[in-house]
DNA sequence: CACTAATATAATTGTTTACTTATATGATGT
DNA sequence: ACATCATATAAGTAAACAATTATATTAGTG
């Protein structure tokens, strides 16, 4: 069972547009932030510190291969994210459109 | 399909420990305000604030029954919501302790 | 029609939060 | 060691938001 304030805490995650659409991202593939910030066209500081965030809530977790650092959904232990993961949007269209290989 | 928006915002609605203890105590059965009130320990703006905020994002649906207004869930068409909604925790315990009958 | 009870709305305040700009850290290649 | 690229952190600002206090609305009752 997970408290009421965590949950509260994982929602407040789960509120911000930027965030959801990282999410929805990672359920593609992993990805490293520079991909994310070409993608999402903002500032890097802005998706890092959302990354950031993400992390902290154990929802995504980063791996450092060479210079960069890949980020992955990480919700296996929360089952009941899964039908807000699976209502997201399609992000197929963005990345073929993109594809921006930033980290290669 | 859900657009990324829609899902913000109801997501930003259950972002708030107030907000997701109403609909704990919603799933249990339906509820009037003052009923709210009491078990929440709060002020009536506050919870009123709330449910409306509730009651425009969808969340919620209310029912005059002459001086008493009575709320309850209206989430049969976000399936999405029902793996949160689950893992709230019972309120049955907060239920059967106030047991505040103000509306009858 | 007054009076009361239940609920809603308005205005204010303090806090939280997302974003920006600037700077720091950390790894790679020369 | 130095320059560059990828990412993180810090500080500042403006907007969003929850809670409070005060007031308005709406329904029921004598």
């Amino acid at each position: 069972m997970t408290s009421t304030t965590v949950l509260v805490d994982t929602m407040k995650l789960l509120a911000d547009k930027t965030r959801l659409t990282i999410l929805a991202l990672l359920k593609e593939k992993e990805m490293c932030v520079c991909d994310i910030v070409d993608i999402l066209q903002t500032t890097q500081p802005n998706i890092s510190q959302h990354l950031k965030k993400l992390k902290n809530g154990g929802l995504v977790v980063e791996t450092r291969r060479s210079q960069w650092i890949y980020y992955s959904l990480n919700v296996e232990d929360k089952p009941y994210l899964q039908g807000i993961l699976e209502e997201l949007p399609s992000m197929k269209d963005e990345l073929s459109r993109f594809n921006p290989n930033c980290c290669k």
